[in-house]
DNA sequence: TAATAAATTTGTAATCATTACAAAAGTGAA
DNA sequence: TTCACTTTTGTAATGATTACAAATTTATTA
């Protein structure tokens, strides 16, 4: 499916800078702060905002079709794939990778209702471990 | 044990602000943010800078005295409890909840190696899900 | 104890990600 | 084309966090 496509069949109009948006994150799967989003795209489209930025993530993450990712203090990241899997921060790299996982065996006080789920590990990647 | 007593342990020396914010943390299992311990600790403490707080709680987090929850985009939270649970945030009243949770069986890439596991749900809380 | 060195705390001023907001531009219907 | 509505944009706030250097406290040495 196309990412027009996608955005149509959740009722948000498929402008150019959301399908811009939207497609630069399905094909970078590195996570990318808006900072990345808007420097990438700002090559292709010079008149596109910083703020509709923001805005794009902001609606396409409320509307469950990227994720929000609050690993870091510093700044959210985002994410088109939606299916289960972690998040992995390489504190030395500052880099963040995918794992699989499992949903953990969770047991929510009653009346609880979830929308996301998130796992988040920290520690050194591969690479970084490597370098020691 | 005490709470100077943990932080000796740690060769952290327990100076009076930093004996405050860690007793107000093992204390209060609300998660509070750095504007919380601090408004509540200045009350006992006048001469209390809200730039000690963060000092405090980045040298505690770093130690693995307590966790740093970055759940939320807008601000960290902090938790003295170390024991694996999970974090539920309430998105309609912004309460942040323990949950029990087991760790989820991962499949790490090879070489990584782990600091720091978090599991986070949100969602509404039985309090939100009743006012309905 | 006094003097000195080291560690800690403090207040102020940056930094920087995010949001508010209103004007501008674009889109679609009559 | 005109009008209403949505989206985008740029600029100016906001607000959490950090940098930093001065002030204070604590520890050490003589």
């Amino acid at each position: 499916m196309t990412s027009a496509e996608i955005l149509s069949s959740r009722d948000i109009k498929p402008s150019l800078p959301r399908v811009l948006i939207f497609d630069y994150l399905r094909q970078h799967r590195t996570h990318p702060t808006v900072d990345e989003i808007y420097s990438s795209l700002s090559v292709r489209m010079p008149t596109l905002s910083k703020t509709t930025v923001y805005n794009t993530v902001k609606l396409l993450s409320s509307a469950g079709i990227i994720k929000t990712i609050t690993i870091e203090e510093q700044q959210a990241r985002y994410d088109a794939c939606t299916d289960l899997h972690g998040h992995f921060l390489c504190t030395d790299c500052g880099g963040v990778f995918d794992f699989d996982t499992s949903l953990p065996d969770s047991r929510l006080p009653h009346g609880f209702s979830v929308a996301t789920q998130e796992v988040y590990y920290t520690g050194t990647c591969h690479h970084c471990n490597k370098n020691k």
